[in-house]
DNA sequence: ATGAAAGCGCTAACAT
DNA sequence: ATGTTAGCGCTTTCAT
């Protein structure tokens, strides 16, 4: 249906070889030449078969990208992010959610595996073995999670607790909740190690809730614990949870900050959005998606592979409604 | 690198194209022989190169789904919906955002459609013509949009409306306004259409404003207009434009829904996150991608081409917090 | 500077 | 029931 080569071939009065040439800009084609199969190609429509050309140089130009859950809006922005890159590039990207399930994301990544050149994986639960793994087969970005020995894009998860802490602090919160995310996610245990030590420092009292899910419901139920805890503030691993704990504190009339202040983290787009708006740590979501593309970019050349390289970006507290000064007691 | 079909063939005694059968499942293989292929493939970790396999059956099982943009919670909905749907048959989604933009959208959809068996469009801005002459080249469904001569999964945007209006009349509502959204957007006409006969029939009064781009800005706007025409009820575009809508009136002092009742269109989760949580038109954004997966399989069968399909999905009016009744003048 | 030939990994006739 | 052959569309030696 779609031309071939040899179609253009044929058109422009050349051979296979020279169109493919041609087209690939080789230097030792004819600029005359170059132009008659150049048009030729556009006049027939030709556009070269990627799964063709791939059987050959062995590169797919895909790359797949795997993440935990688009519904929580963290993750369609990462994905904005790696698209408008690899596009760029003129990378395909395979998207797969795994629904916060490990033997999905196995499974995918598996999958993916065979079809692209590289993939990059999102907050990835899989085991550093299975990891290691894939990496043999495959040029790897891990996105939010570090493993000796393979490429990654991570945020400064401490440095960002450091300065919620340091803000909760300034307005003289002393004793302050944190929800905590899953116990195996990576992001989690980095926030909790980066808050117990800021907190340590500004000498905040840390009462920690969980672990939780990700997700709004656990919010909903951490701010009863909260409440019950006494705090003056509540941080939580994400900000849907904290949408949750905002949610739940509206529901049972109390007032944020006057009574409670709450801390998010993510920034984001709808934490701007909810009444009252949320102060949250931010990540630079489409960042961090381009940086990852291109670190995978550089991962197509072999030879780098063996010299993993962990890029970690800057975290940004953006202060909004939900926290104000401590309620004298 | 991977094992080949060679390699699978000589470790287990037998051609290439019998192990191809073999592992097709064809009856025409000696179930030992099968077996023995089988395991070989196993031990080997042999897993078939899709892209050779497409060179020649002419499919890649992949499939492209083009959204307008993910950062609308409701996209990330169809695409999870998509998804979930294609891994069950073993298609494989890129997925691509196309940012509102027109020109990229016909750009993105040419460069998919080289490597997919179908695309599904999602909310398409793309002329009649060009999309025509897309189905020439490639499987086509569209959602959120209908074209003559091409496949759709939409929903019933006037029986929404409707739902909606009759609830905000049985409330007391006789003057409601309304945010429309893109004048260039086919969901956007049909639930003016919808909401202006609807209106009729209730005998309510129906104030336009717009048209607007599908932000939470454009509801910030939106909400000084509504405030000063006097209306007792906004109705929105979508729920985005809602929680504009919702965040402006905050501000304002103005409240949800003693003074002005707030409904919105899609029931994103965040509808029921946000404070007050927001009154919607529900759309099943899941069941639609799993309706456009369902359909475009269908469609791989070239000979079904010829009969496009036309599916409309129930909407669902949602009622929480931001609706109530009219307040008395 | 260009063409001819080989081959990427696979499947589908066509043998047997 | 299995093997042999050819060829999908492309790039890349190797010739010339």
């Amino acid at each position: 249906m779609s031309a071939t080569i040899r179609d253009v071939a044929s058109a422009a009065g050349v051979s296979p070889s020279t169109v493919s040439r041609a087209l690939a800009g080789s230097e030792l084609v004819l600029p005359a030449t170059r132009e008659r199969v150049r048009r030729a190609a556009e006049r027939l429509g030709y556009h070269p078969n990627r799964a063709a050309r791939g059987l050959i140089t062995g590169r797919t130009n895909n790359l797949g990208l795997i993440v935990p859950d688009l519904a929580n809006p963290f993750f369609p922005g990462v994905v904005k992010g790696v698209q408008a890159r690899a596009h760029e590039s003129d990378l395909a990207v395979f998207v797969a959610d795994t629904d916060e399930n490990v033997s999905a994301e196995a499974r995918l990544a598996r999958s993916l595996a065979k079809q692209v050149d590289g993939l990059i994986l999102c907050s990835t639960r899989l085991s550093e073995e299975e990891l290691r793994s894939l990496t043999a087969d495959i040029a790897l970005v891990l996105m939010n999670r570090q493993v000796p020995g393979i490429s990654s894009i991570s945020v400064d998860n401490a440095g960002g607790m450091r300065q919620a802490v340091s803000h909760l602090a300034a307005l003289g919160h002393r004793r302050v909740g944190y929800v905590a995310g899953p116990a195996n996610s990576w992001s989690s245990s980095q926030r909790l190690r980066g808050l117990r030590s800021a907190a340590a420092e500004a000498n905040v009292e840390l009462i920690e809730f969980g672990n939780f899910a990700p997700h709004f419901g656990s919010g909903v139920a951490a701010a009863d614990l909260a409440l019950a805890a006494e705090v003056t503030a509540v941080m939580a691993y994400n900000d849907v949870v904290a949408l949750g704990v905002l949610s739940r504190l509206s529901a049972r009339g109390v007032a944020v900050p006057d009574q409670l202040s709450v801390v998010g983290c993510d920034d984001i787009a709808l934490s701007a959005m909810c009444n009252p708006s949320l102060t949250t740590i931010g990540l630079p979501q489409e960042h961090a998606g381009h940086a990852a593309v291109d670190l995978l970019i550089t991962l197509f050349d072999e030879s780098r592979r063996d010299d993993p390289i962990d890029s970690e970006l800057d975290t940004h507290l953006t202060v909004r409604a939900s926290t104000g000064p401590a309620p004298s007691t």
